[in-house]
DNA sequence: ATTAAATGTGACAAAAACACTCCTATTTGG
DNA sequence: CCAAATAGGAGTGTTTTTGTCACATTTAAT
C-alpha cells in the first residue's frame, strides 16, 4: 500500500526541476546528488518521463534534461502513473480476472470510490503550485545553487 | 500501491461472516472454501482478527470463530490495519527517518491529506452496511448454504 | 576525424516482500 | 484417550523491488 522508490524519486526529481525556470537544463547526476537519488537508478526513471512528454533530453556534451511540458500542466498523479504504471488500490481494480463477477461486491464499490478520490487529490495540484509553495518556504535552501544553474542555463538555453 | 492478499482475504472473510447473524460460528476451512482463500493462509490471518477483538475463536471439537465485535462497529480500515499494519501511502508517512526535515515539502503535505482522505473513506462504511448491501443484491447466492449454517448455529450457539 | 561528455538501454543481481505450506503444539468435546 | 478444531513458528518458492554494470549512442568541442 505504498509508493515505490521509483515513484518517490520521480516526484523528488520533478519537484526539483520545477523549482527552476522552464528551459533550464539539468544533468541527471546533478539531480541525483541534490535529491539523494542513486544515480544509476535515476537514469532508468528519467527516460520514462521523457517518453511521456514531460521532460525532454539532450544527449552529448553539455546535454541534459529540461521540462518539455509546463509545470502547470503536470500533476503528481501524472508523474506517478508515468513511472509506475496505472495506480490500482486492489488487484480487482486492474481489470483482470482477479475478481469474479459473482464476487462483485459492496467492498469493491468502496474501493472504486476510494481510488477515484485518491486520483482526484493527486491530480488536484500542479507542480507549478507545489514548487512555488516549496520555494516560498525554503527559498534559502537551494539559493546558492541557483547561481550555478543560471550560468548553465545561459549555455544551454538555445531553443 | 496495492492491498496485499492478506488484506483482501481478511475483507472477504469478514464480509462473509458479517452476512450471517451475530453469534453464528464458522470453521476456518468453511470460510476458506466459500471465499476462495487458501486454507492454510487464512489460518494465519484469522488469529490477528481475534487478537484485535474483532472475532472470537473457540478451539476443540465443534469449535470455530464468530463475531465478537458487532458488525456495525467494524470498518474496512479497521480490518485492513489489523492484518496489514498501519496504512501508509509513502514511507515518509511512517514516522521513520526516511524523510529528512529539510525535505519536508509540499508533496509531503499532499500525501498527508490524501492518506487522511483514504482513511476517512475506508472507515466511512461499516460491515453491517456492506454486508446488507451485498446480500440484498445477491441474496440468492449463498441461500442454499444458509441451511447448513443455521443447523451449525443451533449446535454452537451456546453463549 | 577524434575525443570527451552526456544520455539510453538491456542484462544481471542482491535483498526484500509476498503468498503461501508444513509441522507441531494446544485446546476441547465426547 | 481420541478426534477435531484452532495457534503459531519455521520454512520455501516466487515475484517485486532496488538497484548495479557494461556497453551503445549521441553530440559539442577541439
Amino acid at each position: 500500500m505504498q509508493l515505490t522508490m521509483t515513484g518517490e524519486y520521480a516526484l523528488r526529481a520533478m519537484l526539483y526541476i520545477c523549482s527552476y525556470p522552464m528551459g533550464t537544463f539539468f544533468q541527471i547526476s546533478d539531480i541525483a546528488i541534490k535529491n539523494d537519488i542513486p544515480d544509476n537508478f535515476l537514469r532508468k526513471i528519467i527516460p520514462r518521463l521523457c517518453k511521456a512528454g514531460i521532460l525532454r533530453s539532450q544527449r552529448g556534451t553539455s546535454g541534459g534534461v529540461s521540462l518539455l511540458k509546463h509545470s502547470k500542466e503536470i500533476t503528481p498523479l501524472h508523474v506517478i502513473e508515468t513511472v509506475e504504471g496505472e495506480m490500482a488500490l486492489n488487484k480487482c481494480l486492474i481489470g483482470s480476472d482477479f475478481c469474479s463477477k459473482e464476487r462483485w461486491c459492496s467492498v469493491h464499490i468502496l474501493w472504486c470510490e476510494t481510488q477515484q478520490k485518491i486520483k482526484e487529490m493527486l491530480s488536484g495540484k500542479t507542480f507549478e503550485e507545489l514548487a512555488k509553495t516549496n520555494s516560498e518556504r525554503f527559498l534559502h535552501f537551494h539559493s546558492h545553487k541557483q547561481n550555478n544553474k543560471s550560468q548553465k542555463k545561459s549555455k544551454n538555453n538555445k531553443e
